[in-house]
RNA sequence: GGGCGUUUAGCUCAGUUGGGAGAGCGCUUGCCUUACAAGCAAGAUGUCGGCGGUUCAAGCCCGUCAACGCCCA
């Protein structure tokens, strides 16, 4: 093996090994399956990824998750098929194409629909392939063979039958309406996607003469140049200042319109002056007020956000922000305009462009929301999703509660046509599946069809079930819907998850995924979300090619506690990289001493203590996975392999095995190559869905093992799992203190800075009775070699002067033992008192913290018996140490 | 205005049924010990945001206040 660690030399070739061996794809027989998961495959759809987009950490971290997720269902047995894509995004895609367009000279609107159509599929098709490349470099299993787009042909079919189906069950429909219009998308966006800004803005105060010259009325606006459109003033019916006023007309300055003056409870007497201005057409409020009274509707909007001809010539054209300087200009020209103040108010953006959002009346397609949000609402009611972590389950159904009709059409020329087609014989509509050729009311020939797409979204919400095949029943929908587990971020429940939970239970008659896991958001190391704008993104594939993909992938499950954000810079991917590398040079190590050596099955070899205490422990770690990996704890997954790998394995155990690696005895060598073999494999499935790369790189290089489930790769591997026969508390005990009379003697001889090359006489005085001294006795080498001893006596403790104060010797107190180190001329009387004292202190501490707990009746009373039984142990214990400390304290003052 | 989240070691954060406070990084000391200096061994640091309550026992449960953040209106 290489010396260093190096990623870049054979993650891509260990990729392609496994698309080679076609181990993405699910397996046609999940009988194996004993990992309580039934029969059931185990599956994810991938969210997929904007086409025009860039992968960012966000996506690293997401697929990273669900990577490990299916990587460990397929080890354990079960039938797995993560299927990957991506969306078409309407309006980011266009707009992407759009910019590229004018950065050429061209526009959309010479080259005419086809061709943009055609210059689009081009541009998405060439980043289908750097995402599926992006995936790939960080490693994701999923199944290519499967890959799907929104736009494919069949997805396509997927939303023709939705929107017809819907339509059909009176659930979609067409009206005017106000909608929020991106003026700088050109189109219509859905209430979702609109972000609400504070803005500094400023009220605007002037006044309406009244027609009849019998004065005015003062009306205030964050708007001023709305006011064009006006086209009635409302007052509250019960306000008195107004009551008078109420029917009487005012001549709009600057249009020569008369407007009337109407009464409407909507009015907040509070606000401003009292009376407002009515703008049907760009006021969602207004326009209420406008179908109560039955008022005009003037749009003075053109759909890119410039005035329109409806108002006077001198602001036709203008955009808004012109037209409101010319309009408070010209009101204070006219002599109406009073004043103007400061105000912060409430503005939307498009999430997309973040330009502001003008309310505008348009021709729009909508589904109607409520009765397929009561299903999803009941749906998560009964259980049959499962958030986690569970609280995201309030933002879904707050939403599902608050509903609103779903604007579902898009000025946009990318993505789905509506399938409606218009008459111009008869005026009527045709919505089919197929595209028709005359209109199916008069059959005249005379027909066009709707020219706009539907949202994105639209075909998003049918991506569990249009991914596997639908509307054909075909085998995979069959055998993999409903999907198990959904993996996404909480910015798109409601967008996203939403939607697949009612789209789903409309024409599938079954939620789309049981599980959601909401992953954590990543923010930079200031706690700002990473964002394009800011700058302070990090490309995932710089990772990679810094740290690796397992890096990237370890790291994040490490930090990714349910339901808290990660704050992240690029050295913490150091984390894992660390780990690897630790993983690495542990094989290399071991691997260099497999030369000569001959591996014994493990069911020959008689386990030691030693070997017992680690079998525990890599128990104890299986049964931690499973449990970790079921609840969707990845951090908890991380930290297990790692500290049984490096702590236990590589400190421990390796440590330990040198006394036998380094002996003479061919057959004691033998032996524990092969438990290390043996060891480092199950280690390596045990790590793998963490570390796949890595991972799989070293099992290609591991010897034959006899007796081994003979997998040919590792991603195939079995996974470890809880062994009941595996469990051995009593000999971790033992180890464990093994491990502190270890660590005693390694304080001491830090503390008095013995050199390591030093051998010191060690003495282990042990209480009568207690369990370890026979395992300490045992034990002898291995603790010498594991604390530089020269000679090591395990003694019975006696209450004793003589055996007390050894010459030139320093106890260190241990639970049921002391241990005595020699240290010759190095002992220094005063700092061997200020140490024991020190720690005395400490002791005393517990003892009565412990005391005062043993002396309270009820504590004695009401705790549970075991907790009090633990507590007289420690008690105990502690009384035992301090004496023992004490005593020792007092022969050093001799 | 409504809802949710966060507040634990110098930094970033874990802490699943209430029963002796943890990790990573950083820091201090000693080691290039024939796998790894991206390493080994050892060490120091906490009024668990404030106040009050429940309990034999509270980082954990309840109330309240404060600060910060997010979502919805």
């Amino acid at each position: 093996m290489e010396k260093t660690f190096n990623p870049r030399e054979f993650e891509d070739r260990i990729y392609a090994f496994w698309t080679d061996g076609e181990y993405f794809s699910p397996s046609e027989d999940s009988s194996a399956t004993d990992g309580g998961e039934g029969e059931r495959p185990f599956v994810i759809v991938i969210p997929p990824p904007n086409v025009t987009g860039v992968l960012h950490l966000g996506h690293g971290l997401n697929n990273s998750i669900q990577d490990i997720l299916v990587r460990y269902y397929r080890m354990m047995g079960v039938s797995t098929l993560w299927v990957p894509g991506t969306d078409h995004a309407g309006i980011a895609t266009q707009n992407v194409v759009e910019r590229k367009l004018r950065a050429e000279g061209r526009s959309r609107e010479e080259m005419g629909r086809e061709a943009f159509v055609e210059e689009t599929e081009k541009v998405s098709e060439d980043h289908k392939s750097t995402i599926r490349r992006q995936l790939q470099k960080i490693g994701a299993s999923c199944d290519w063979s499967r890959e799907r787009f929104t736009l494919d042909e069949g997805l396509s079919r997927a939303v023709r039958e939705a929107f017809v189906g819907l339509y059909e069950r009176g659930l979609i429909y067409r009206g005017s309406y106000l909608v929020n219009w991106c003026t700088s998308c050109g189109t219509a966006i859905s209430d979702d996607e609109v972000e609400h800004k504070e803005i500094n803005g400023a009220i605007y105060h002037y006044s309406y003469p009244l027609s009849d010259g019998s004065g005015s009325i003062v009306v205030a606006t964050t708007r001023p140049e709305t006011m064009l459109g006006d086209t009635a003033v409302a007052v509250h019916p019960e306000d008195e200042r107004y009551l008078h006023l109420v029917g009487k007309e005012v001549d709009l300055p600057l249009t020569g319109r008369r407007i009337p003056i109407v009464a409407d409870t909507y009015v907040d007497r509070e606000f401003g002056s009292g009376a407002v201005k009515v703008t049907p057409a760009h006021d969602i409020n207004d326009r209420e007020i406008g179908l109560r009274h039955d008022l005009e509707v003037i749009n003075i909007l053109n759909p890119d956000g410039s005035l329109a001809d409806t108002v006077p010539e001198r602001y036709r054209g203008k955009t808004v922000k012109e037209a409101r300087r010319l309009v408070v200009e010209d009101l204070k020209e006219a002599g109406v305009y009073l004043h103007d103040e400061h105000h912060t108010h409430q503005v939307g953006h498009c999430y997309r462009c973040n330009t502001a959002v003008e309310p505008y009346l348009s021709e729009q397609w909508f589904v109607k929301m409520r009765p397929l949000a009561d299903k999803a609402l009941a749906a998560a009611e009964k259980g049959e999703i499962e958030f986690f972590p569970g609280r995201w389950v309030n933002t879904y159904s707050h939403w599902m509660r608050e509903i609103r009709d779903w604007c579902i059409s898009r000025q946009l020329w990318w993505g789905h046509r509506i399938p409606v087609w218009y008459c111009s014989d008869c005026g009527k509509m045709t919505v089919k599946r197929e595209d028709p050729t005359v209109c199916e009311h008069c059959g005249g020939a005379h027909i066009r069809q709707d020219e706009d797409v539907l949202d994105t979204w639209f075909s998003s919400g049918l991506w569990p079930f249009s991914t596997l095949g639908w509307p054909d029943k075909t085998p995979d929908l069959g055998r993999f819907f409903p999907t198990t587990t959904l993996v996404t971020g909480y910015d798109i429940i409601f967008f996203w998850v939403a939607r697949m939970v009612m789209m789903s239970l409309e024409f599938m008659g079954q939620v789309p995924f049981r599980d959601i896991y909401i992953t954590s958001l990543v923010r930079d190391k200031n706690g700002r979300k990473m964002s394009k704008s800011l700058g302070n993104g990090i490309d995932p594939l710089e990772v990679v090619d810094e740290y690796g993909a397992d890096a990237l992938k370890f790291t994040l499950a490490f930090l990714s506690a349910q339901g808290q954000d990660i704050p992240l810079d690029k050295n913490t991917f150091a984390i894992g990289s660390k780990f690897a590398n630790k993983i690495w040079n542990a094989t290399r190590y071991l691997l260099m001493n497999l030369e000569g050596r001959r591996l014994q099955p493990l069911s020959e070899i008689e386990l030691r203590p030693l070997d017992r205490w680690i079998y525990h422990r890599l128990n104890e770690a299986a049964g931690a996975m499973a449990a970790s990996m079921k609840s969707y704890r990845f951090n908890d997954a991380a930290h297990t392999v790692y500290e049984f790998f490096w702590n236990d394995f590589c400190d421990w155990y390796i440590e330990a095995s040198k006394l036998s690696l380094y002996s003479d005895d061919e057959g004691e060598r033998d032996r524990a190559v092969s438990l290390l073999m043996c060891l480092l494999e199950e280690s390596l499935r045990l790590m793998h869905p963490l570390l796949p790369f890595v991972t799989e790189e070293i099992y290609q290089k591991l010897p034959a093992i006899p007796d081994s489930h003979g997998s040919a790769a590792l991603i195939a591997a079995p996974y470890p799992r809880l062994q009941a026969e595996r469990e051995d508390p009593a000999t971790a005990a033992l180890f464990g203190a093994l491990q502190e009379l270890v660590t005693l003697v390694r304080t001491l001889r830090s503390e008095f800075t013995v050199p390591p090359q030093n051998r010191v006489a060690l003495e282990v005085r042990c209480d009568t009775g207690l369990a370890a001294a026979p395992f300490f006795e045992a034990h002898q080498p291995l603790i010498a070699s594991l604390v530089g001893a020269s000679e090591l006596r395990v003694v019975e403790r006696v209450a004793d002067a003589a055996q007390a104060s050894s010459e030139g010797a320093v106890a260190a107190v241990g639970t049921g033992f002391e241990a005595w180190v020699d240290l010759k001329d190095a002992v220094d009387v005063a700092a061997v008192t200020q140490r024991m004292r020190k720690e005395l202190e400490k002791q005393r501490t517990l003892f009565d913290r412990t005391d005062k707990k043993l002396s309270s009746s009820g504590f004695l009373e009401k705790a549970d018996p075991a907790v009090v039984e633990k507590e007289r142990e420690k008690h105990n214990e502690l009384a035992r140490k301090i004496e023992k400390m004490e005593g020792y304290l007092s022969s050093l003052k001799d």
